[in-house]
DNA sequence: TTAGGGTTAG
């Protein structure tokens, strides 16, 4: 064959990577293996098609490397992400290649540079950069500029980027993209949109499929479905709309912003699906509450034949975590380890909060010591899990080995372990967190002030809730929400009216459901009936806000508590919801608070029936009938209890000495000390009654367990 | 002879 035969069909093999192999040895037969421009159409075609190794192989044999040469190797491993190999070859030609030929040009800068980003060297992109200043003719090339603001937006530094940006007198539309991913990837979406709408409104530059799936990743960090529907519509004016990794951003705009019909009809319509395209759906339905329809769909792509891959395996452990599908976890868990996704620290961290949450507390642990490599957020599932699991004590501890590890805690961890100790109201270790908070800066963040404010609240210290509350100097609708929540839990009813009218006149905030559940619990806690009512009508009607069960629940609480049962019942049957059984439930409790047995027998049928086996609602009946001495009632429920084999959780207290968690169960003896407090709490009832205390002896019922 | 910016997760 002729050379210029030969290089048609290398020109086609390039194209299609087809009988490479035949080529490359009719080429070495002509004796042109050694010829620089062979070499290079060469490499690229086997990096591309068949193996970077011999693509390698072949730049090594090659005696003189033309800068073309350099080039396409250096391309082959940034295609295949390789950082290190192409930052290492970057700096052999740098201090080998001598001819001008050789030298590296503007096509190689922006691939080491890649490669800086790449590898977050940050540093070694500076220096290059610094390099290039020197040469006017590489540092006004845009592919230069936008491999530029790549680098410095992946080392957080947006600054840089923009001065990098504003040397170009008219930046083309991927410039304008990078400008905008890295706002977005830092995190600064308002900023991005900003970047964006400045693009296309003021400067004219018609954004491209690329640049869209930035603008609507933005739109859903921030939960912005009203900007994300305009692209939507915008890309489909544009005929993007077939662009597989735009409509994926779209899958996860609606996923994120709640929007699950949205997300279901985009899938349904897709003609094309990739691995993406399948975890974000069942990332979808797993964060919507939908955990079924996501193992389903997690089932149905590994049916298809479809391979998941390590995020999907997340996604899928996510649903099974809030649906306490031990099982099906289990299976995952097998599937991940067969396909070796266990050693990713991503999906081991999703198995121990899975078992976490399955309340299987002993596999997570066992699981979190096997970890090779372990994170910040691994450390934070196991310390959330344990509080979860109501090992307070484990909780704690995990906390200090994280700050004498050489894993710092980050601003998520540290909201954790205030839920955690929020939870377990333990007052010491808030004071001491709040003093690691500040000094770490990590108080200035609005979501720790939140968390902070309800753990001061739930620890029964309101008045430092309320200092750190003042303190915020930006607040938002959570924060507003925690600190109303905390007025409420301490019986404080009206100031938590007076906070939350406070809210609307002095923020533009707009409550949300939250918000209204801290309003509607804190007026049934102290008892404001009508200013109850008021709120929820608020709620629906100036605010348009459905009211979910939680909702209703509270308003049946409030209604039962001032003996308004029949309001209450009128409420359920108008609920256009399903009524969960925690609705019936509270109906059941005033029920008993008020000795009607009618109604109560007929709550009683509708919650047994939509919740057979909380032992719960059993007891509460039973204590209704004790209350009218319908002592036989009493007996059966008791005898339909043990038939079922039903056990209620017993509550317990929990306490704080010296930063140690103690529980109490009732009638429990464990506790060393157990002697001396049983002969205290002897003296102290004792007491109580000299001050004129009365049991209410209604509520002294017989232990139907 | 060779280019650049993007989507899912704990």
């Amino acid at each position: 064959m002729k050379s210029k035969e030969l290089l048609s069909h290398l020109f086609e093999a390039c194209n299609n990577g087809r009988s490479l192999a035949q080529l490359h040895s009719q080429i070495l037969k002509n004796g042109l293996a050694h010829d620089s421009f062979f070499a290079t159409k060469l490499t690229s075609s086997y990096a591309k098609y068949a193996s970077l190794e011999t693509a390698r192989i072949i730049f090594d044999e090659t005696p003189h490397r033309t800068v073309y040469l350099w080039n396409a190797t250096l391309r082959s491993y940034v295609r295949e992400k390789q950082w290190e190999e192409t930052l290492n070859l970057f700096l052999h030609m740098v201090s080998t290649t001598v001819t001008t030929d050789q030298k590296p040009d503007n096509f190689t800068i922006p691939i080491a540079l890649k490669a800086c980003a790449g590898l977050s060297a940050l540093a070694a992109g500076q220096m290059i950069h610094g390099l290039i200043k020197k040469n006017g003719k590489i540092d006004s090339d845009m592919f230069v500029g936008s491999a530029l603001i790549e680098l410095y937006s992946k080392g957080g530094q947006m600054g840089d980027a923009l001065r990098v940006f504003e040397e170009f007198p008219q930046p083309d539309v991927v410039m304008w993209t990078s400008m905008v991913t890295g706002y977005q990837q830092n995190g600064i979406a308002e900023e991005a949109l900003l970047f964006f709408s400045q693009m296309v409104m003021i400067k004219r530059v018609t954004p491209d499929p690329v640049t869209l799936v930035s603008v609507i990743s933005a739109c859903a960090q921030l939960v912005n479905l009203k900007t994300g529907r305009c692209v939507h519509g915008f890309s489909i004016r544009m005929g993007f709309d077939s662009d597989l990794p735009l409509v994926n951003s779209l899958l996860n705009l609606y996923a994120k912003a709640s929007s699950v019909n949205n997300a279901v009809n985009l899938f349904g319509e897709m003609a094309k699906k990739d691995v993406i395209s399948w975890s974000s759906m069942i990332a979808c339905y797993a964060q919507n509450e939908k955990a079924v329809e996501a193992l389903d769909l997690f089932n149905e792509m590994v049916q298809k034949r479809f391979e998941p891959n390590s995020i999907t395996v997340i996604s899928a452990l996510q649903a099974c975590a809030v649906a306490c599908n031990l099982q099906e976890g289990r299976r995952i868990h097998e599937l991940a380890v067969r396909k070796g996704f266990e050693l990713d620290v991503a999906v081991s961290t999703a198995l121990v909060d899975m078992y976490m949450k399955c309340l299987c507390p002993v596999d997570a642990v066992d699981l979190f010591k096997r970890m090779p490599k372990k994170d910040v957020v691994s450390w934070a599932v196991l310390l959330s899990g344990y509080a979860q699991n109501g090992m307070a004590n484990e909780s704690i501890a995990v906390f200090r080995t994280m700050l004498c590890n050489e894993t710092q805690p980050d601003a998520v961890t540290m909201v954790k372990i205030l839920t955690a100790c929020s939870d377990l109201g333990i007052l010491q270790q808030a004071l001491c967190l709040h003093g690691y908070l500040v000094s770490s800066g990590f108080s200035n963040k609005v979501f720790v002030g939140a968390a902070l404010i309800d753990l001061y609240s739930k620890c029964g210290s309101l008045d430092n809730g309320i200092r750190v509350f003042e303190g915020m100097a930006e607040k938002d609708v959570v924060v507003w929400s925690s600190m109303i929540a905390g007025y409420g839990i301490h019986g404080l009813g009206r100031e938590a009216l007076q906070t939350f009218d406070r809210m609307l006149r002095i923020s533009v905030l707009r409550p949300n459901q939250v918000t209204f559940l801290s309003v509607l619990s804190s007026c049934s806690h102290t008892g404001l009936v009508e200013e109850g009512i008021k709120i929820f009508d608020m709620m629906v009607h100036e605010y348009q806000i459905k009211p979910n069960s939680d909702h209703y629940g509270i308003m049946v609480d409030l209604l039962g508590r001032t003996g308004e049962l029949d309001k209450a019942m009128e409420l359920i049957d108008q609920m256009p919801i399903p009524v969960e059984p925690h609705v019936w439930g509270a109906l059941l409790g005033a029920c008993r608070t008020h000795h009607n047995v009618k109604m109560g027998e007929i709550v009683a049928k509708n919650l047994f029936q939509l919740d057979p086996n909380h032992a719960g609602y059993y007891i509460l009946l039973s204590h209704i009938y004790a209350v009218d001495e319908k002592w036989d009632n009493v007996a059966s429920i008791r005898t339909l209890i043990k038939e079922k084999g039903l056990k209620k959780m017993p509550g317990y207290s929990a306490l704080e000495v010296r930063s140690k968690v103690h529980t109490f169960l009732v009638g429990h003896r464990l506790h060393p000390e157990s002697e001396q407090i049983y002969r205290l709490l002897t003296k102290l009832e004792v007491k109580m009654r000299e001050e004129g205390y009365v049991p209410d002896v209604d509520f002294l019922l017989h232990d139907v367990e």
